[in-house]
DNA sequence: TCAAAGACCTAAATCGATTTAGTAAGTGGA
DNA sequence: TCCACTTACTAAATCGATTTAGGTCTTTGA
């Protein structure tokens, strides 16, 4: 009995239709084979009508253990600008499922981790998506084999599905730009890291994203003219790279820069120096920060495709087939920072 | 019965602890006066422990009515690297209040708007919080008067909780920047906009933005030396704004950039006519936008208190009591740019 | 004419908790 | 010895759905 306004129940259904809740729940769910009749089908979906019925999810939750909600675990992904992308990416997809996503950060801890998972679990989430900021190797508790775990930008040895970003292809898509633009002799590459390249704790995809570089130099039998080594990644490093590099060799035509944060550096370098950009120096980098489209030239860099890869999170952890790592493909921004 | 690895029920912990589920539920939730006996307490815990048995937030919702869930619905703010720290406020502050964000996205349609609303309540949100990405009138699909609602970023005729940033004390507070800096003749206003300054359907907090400026020139008998006015705020129209004041006029010691979109096109211009900041040319601008810190010299710019905000919206939407509106202060960031 | 076969619908159990009303045993006072 | 209180606990209803195992009729077939 609706008194008040309290939020019409199936049971308010059934009644005001003169049917059982069991009746009501049947036809309202479109069960086939249930036998009632197409009077009594009209009747129910015209008095949920009426009442502006909509399921309560918990107590449908409750019976068929369906919340219709993922945990979105992220190691600060949502706090930072970087990578929105993926949480509107996953947030897409799981609007078009008709789920609902519970979003959760760790600070950064271990301990956040777990916090973050168990609230998730909790809530009964029917899957969890655990997110980082960098690709790397993370960290988890365990986590019931009845819980989906969907790995986003991450990796770790007890779960297989898992999605990256391509950054193999995304190195070769880079540098192709420079060799299809005519460099081959004079490139310099700036964000060499031998940590980055080797220890794999540290970064998964950006190892690949040198390999995928090294590939193409190697196909096209490209020798780099100089690797600098920055330690960080920031636009200081790329500054002092680019000035010590240019100051002592004049014959450098195109760098390739590790991120775009470097390629700031450089840019500020170069205009210091007088060398225009692309007349004298040929730039690309890799991510697609919102910056690079406020320099002069804009920037051609290579980007992280995270609105594809939370998409493909939503979607994996709704599969029911076990799929292992995911690599999708990174885009092409093509500026105005190459001849 | 505990069988295979399914997760412990209250009933599992009761029939451990020897006792019925009534005394484990009271036991567990710290129900005073409830009579049972310190050993019961005691072999409860102890079994809750040992299973580790954590309560279904579902089964206890269903109840109770409590969710332990907000709804928090975004014209697009999560997507924005602009706008995440309302989240992430928000998401700070659930976690400490043991509550979890359940986030949609309306994809800035009315359609998306009431779907997402609807959403929410479906899975019985304690509140919901509704963010826009600039502060401004809304329009809302009626929501049933059992669930708070707080506009985050927003204003809304029918609902009073609502959180902005305090407009007006970040204008004085900009204003008042360069005042300090001893400035009072040669200053120059960039981003007039009369729809802004009237129009308080399309952004209600910059008309204050702008009152709080005009405040602190009237007690201080500043009148700008010129007023210029932009239709957008996007860094061509700073730039070109810039150029065509300084080459008319050689008397601007000092700018005042409505935001910082406006202010790098304003460092581009005053680059390319050879003026130094902040030896020549002062500026101060609004948001404190990521880029900013990238500029050399720095940006000093009075930014929005987006974090503070998102968290007082949660605070708010667990308070019993009704507030109106609230206005967080906003941050001032201290860069070079202004002598 | 009677049983078997539909056709149409409902009772009741269930999910995992909370909470009220009540029961059983023990204690103390007269 | 009996009644009134405590003390310590439990039974059962409940939240709002789903779902299985029936239960009535009416129809049909022999």
């Amino acid at each position: 009995m609706p008194e008040g306004r309290r939020r019409p129940t199936l049971a308010d259904v059934a009644k005001d239709a003169g049917l059982s809740t069991s009746a009501a729940s049947l036809i309202l769910n479109e069960i086939p084979d249930s036998g009632l009749s197409d009077d009594a089908k009209k009747r129910v979906f015209d008095s949920a009508l009426k009442l502006g019925y909509r399921p309560n999810r918990l107590a449908k939750a409750l019976k068929t253990d369906v919340t219709g909600t993922i945990g979105f675990v992220s190691d600060s992904v949502v706090t930072t600008r970087f990578a929105s992308g993926l949480i509107n990416g996953a947030l897409k997809a799981a609007s078009i499922a008709d789920q609902v996503l519970l979003v959760l950060e760790t600070m950064g801890t271990e301990d956040g981790m777990r916090r973050s998972i168990e609230t998730a679990l909790d809530h009964q989430v029917d899957a969890i998506i655990i997110a980082a900021m960098q690709a790397k190797a993370i960290r988890l508790p365990k986590i019931p084999k009845s819980t989906k775990v969907i790995l986003l930008n991450a990796i770790n040895p007890n779960y297989s599905s898992t999605i990256l970003p391509d950054e193999f292809q995304g190195g070769s898509a880079a540098m192709n730009i420079l060799v299809e633009a005519g460099f081959s002799k004079n490139i310099a590459l700036i964000g060499k890291n031998a940590d980055v390249e080797t220890n794999s704790y540290r970064s998964v995809t950006v190892a690949k994203r040198a390999a995928g570089i090294r590939d193409v130099c190697n196909k096209n039998q490209i020798k780099f003219r100089s690797e600098v080594v920055c330690e960080n990644w920031e636009p200081a490093d790329g500054y002092s790279a680019v000035r010590n590099l240019l100051e002592s060799d004049k014959k450098v035509e195109a760098l390739i820069c590790m991120n775009d944060r470097l390629a700031i550096g450089a840019y500020r370098a170069l205009r210091e120096m007088g060398l225009r950009i692309p007349e004298d120096i040929s730039i690309v980098s890799f991510d697609h920060d919102d910056f690079g489209e406020l320099l002069r030239p804009t920037l051609t860099t290579v980007g992280l495709p995270y609105e594809k890869m939370g998409e493909k999170a939503v979607l994996m952890a709704n599969s029911t087939e076990e799929e292992n790592e995911v690599l999708v493909p990174m885009p092409l921004f093509i500026g105005g920072s190459v001849r």
